[in-house]
DNA sequence: CTAATACATTAGCCAATACTAATTAATTGG
DNA sequence: CCAATTAATTAGTATTGGCTAATGTATTAG
């Protein structure tokens, strides 16, 4: 069974605009700076703190103080549960394939 | 380039856990009238009405009227969006498959 | 024809939440 | 040191959004 939990972080987290964009520029970039995150966001560096955290919880980033600066990564196992979800309820893939994650694993196991 | 709209729909959509059900039901039946998803959902006819809107308006679902009964099946290229953005920005399956819908289509062509 | 059923829509309420502005804490450069 | 930089946090505000209750409309049963 699905972790419902997980799912409902993970797209709860990414369903906001502003917050979706934040982790799409971390993704983008080995290590970025909240600085840099803030940069051209539109918004202020609190809001951005505040979305950093967000991400954080789902499981969607990971962060590494250096001095005065914190550096954030992606952590792309936190798509996992979106990953499971739609080989389950992703009716068009489903119907195809069965099984998304079976299929990956037989690919590269 | 991705089309955010799409992508901002189908995620904002599928965010409230609520709807997010009403979908996964409908998904797996056939088709399914309003009265039967209200049945056991925990919330009254007129809010799955709305969220019926909703799934439509994001392209997730599709009716069919027949009588005074409207049937509600799965729309499963809505989900396309959502594949594409995990194949842009989901890292860890961008990092092993380059590209998961390339992928997809060399398998089934 | 009338009552009941199925569904959509609306107004109004309440909770969730994204934002700003301000503060705090920690680190570093001069 | 001291001022500046980086980041997190907090309180307060405004908006969004999901819900109910009620109403409206169409269709069917008796």
């Amino acid at each position: 069974m699905i972790e419902a939990a997980a799912i409902n972080a993970v797209m709860r987290t990414l369903a906001d605009p502003t917050r979706r964009a934040v982790f799409e520029r971390i993704v983008g970039s080995d290590e970025i700076t909240v600085v840099e995150l803030t940069r051209g966001s539109g918004v202020t560096q609190g809001a951005i703190s505040q979305h950093l955290k967000s991400l954080k919880q789902a499981g969607l980033v990971a962060e590494r103080a250096q001095g005065r600066n914190v550096f954030y990564r992606a952590q792309p196992e936190g798509l996992a549960p979106l990953v499971d979800w739609m080989s389950h309820y992703g009716v068009f893939w489903h119907d195809r394939f069965a099984d998304l994650r079976t299929l990956l694993k037989e690919i590269d196991p």
